[in-house]
Parts: structure tokens; C-alpha cells; sequence
DNA sequence: TTAGGTACTATACAAAATGTAAGTAATGAG
DNA sequence: CTCATTACTTACATTTTGTATAGTACCTAA
């Protein structure tokens, strides 16, 4: 982050691969590190910047200011600021954020169920 | 790919995610660039390690090694070696492999659904 | 006047992922 | 002997992602 090569060999297979594959396509949008996280802690509701930030150990305010930049971008969050002084910031999943709840909850039930098998 | 430095910030900090989220610990397993898509060709059957490059553009045969590497490990696919020359060898997945079947629908529906937005 | 809280931004650097180009081994067909 | 076929390796370059650390602007309260 957060600069991509539009002239990358690796932009352009992204592309072609996102274009003809829903599946890669959404794991390139909410493939980030970060990314599922913030979101299934959005899901039980608004948080501010702050808030998000100790919910997320170890999180470095750049990555979750990129991060949260970036879910922008793709309209999966919404970024309300309160001219006040200090200033609150609250993030909030959009609709299609939201829909995201039955993508983590698939992933969440198969990861449950690999870390099980590979443990043994 | 694929040396990872397990004493990394960036390594302890998706080990400890990792331990908490599944859906982060699934992310970091099927987050590679080819991977959910290899996976979602050898949903409909064995395939050849030639046959999967066909079906994938632009992957080199570097790439596709390493992420079939990767999927064996995580026992998502298994690999079987027919002795004979010219080398044959078939890749399938494993019965957590195709468990991931659901998760790959979930995220092509989100996708679709993702893309029609944005494209608006 | 100074310190403090909040949500950032800037810069530099480290590490990980991906890509390119060239080889290798084995063997059977010609 | 030479060549084609298949599934890889190897060495290296580039791109992308993540970390560390230090700022900044704003007002308010002490």
C-alpha cells in the first residue's frame, strides 16, 4: 500500500482474473490484512477510530488509516466526521459491507474447521 | 512466497490475528492471488498440473507451483505421481478443499453483487 | 502558556508476494 | 544420438504490503 503500478504485470493479471472470477475479484477487495477484521467488528455496529484501534492489537494507526481508506474507496464503510474539538470519526459498514456478514461467516466456519484438522 | 521470517512483526501479528479470527487465519490461507481460483477449477475434478495452467492465463509455472506447494500443505489439495515419462501428476482436493465450495460461492455472490455497484 | 486528546499525515525502511528467464531430469520415439 | 514432452527448479528483479517513528492541526481545560 498504497501505490499499485497501473503498468505491473501483476496489475494487469489481477485485472484479468477479477474481470472473469467473482471469487478473485472479492478477495482482492477484502484480501488485505486488515481488512475482514475491521469489518466483522463493524458488523455489531459504528466505531470510531480510536475505538477500532484497540480492538486491534498491534494495528499501526498508518495500516488502519489505509485500510479504512481503501474500504472507503470500495464503499464497503462510510466515514462520518463531527466538527468538534478533538475531532470523532465514526465508520460504519454500508449495505454492502453488511452483506459481507455471510461471506465472514462461511470463512470463519471453514477456518474453525481447518485449524482442527491441521492441529492434529 | 515463499520464505516467510517467522521473527517478523508482520509474522507475529498475523499469528496472533490469526489465533483470534478464523476469518482472518482462513484469509492468510486462501488469500494467495491464484489460490481460490485453482481451487475453484479442481472443484469440478482432478486436474494436471498442465491442464490447470491452460486454464489459468498468465500464471507462470513458477506461481503455480509455489501456490499448489502452499494448498498441499495447508492438505487443501493432494498430489499423486504417476511414474511415468513424461512425468503425469494430478492435483485434487482434499475433502477441506472441497469444503471450500461454499465459501467460494458466498464470495462470488458478494462479488457480483460488489461489482454491479462500483459499475454503476 | 502549556499540556492533552483525536485523528490523522509523512518519511523511511523492511519484508513478503509475484514475476522473468533460464535451466533440469527422465525416457521413449525417430 | 537427438529431440520432444512434462513438471518442475533456480537465481534474480520488481511490485506490493507492512512497520516504525515522528510529526501536524485543532480547540479546550488547567
Amino acid at each position: 500500500m498504497s501505490e499499485i503500478k497501473q503498468t505491473s504485470t501483476n496489475f494487469s493479471n489481477k485485472l484479468a482474473l477479477s474481470d472473469e472470477c467473482p471469487e478473485a475479484y472479492a478477495s482482492t477487495i477484502i484480501g488485505g490484512q486488515w481488512t475482514l477484521v475491521i469489518c466483522s467488528w463493524l458488523l455489531g455496529g459504528k466505531l470510531r477510530f480510536g475505538e477500532l484501534k484497540k480492538k486491534l492489537p498491534n494495528i499501526t494507526e498508518r495500516m488502519l488509516t489505509l485500510q479504512l481508506r481503501k474500504l472507503e474507496e470500495n464503499k464497503i464503510v462510510s466515514r462520518t466526521v463531527y466538527a468538534e474539538v478533538p475531532p470523532r470519526v465514526e465508520y460504519e459498514l454500508t449495505p454492502i459491507g453488511y452483506a459481507l456478514k455471510s461471506v465472514i461467516k462461511e470463512l470463519e466456519e471453514w477456518g474453525d474447521r481447518h485449524k482442527k484438522l491441521i492441529s492434529e
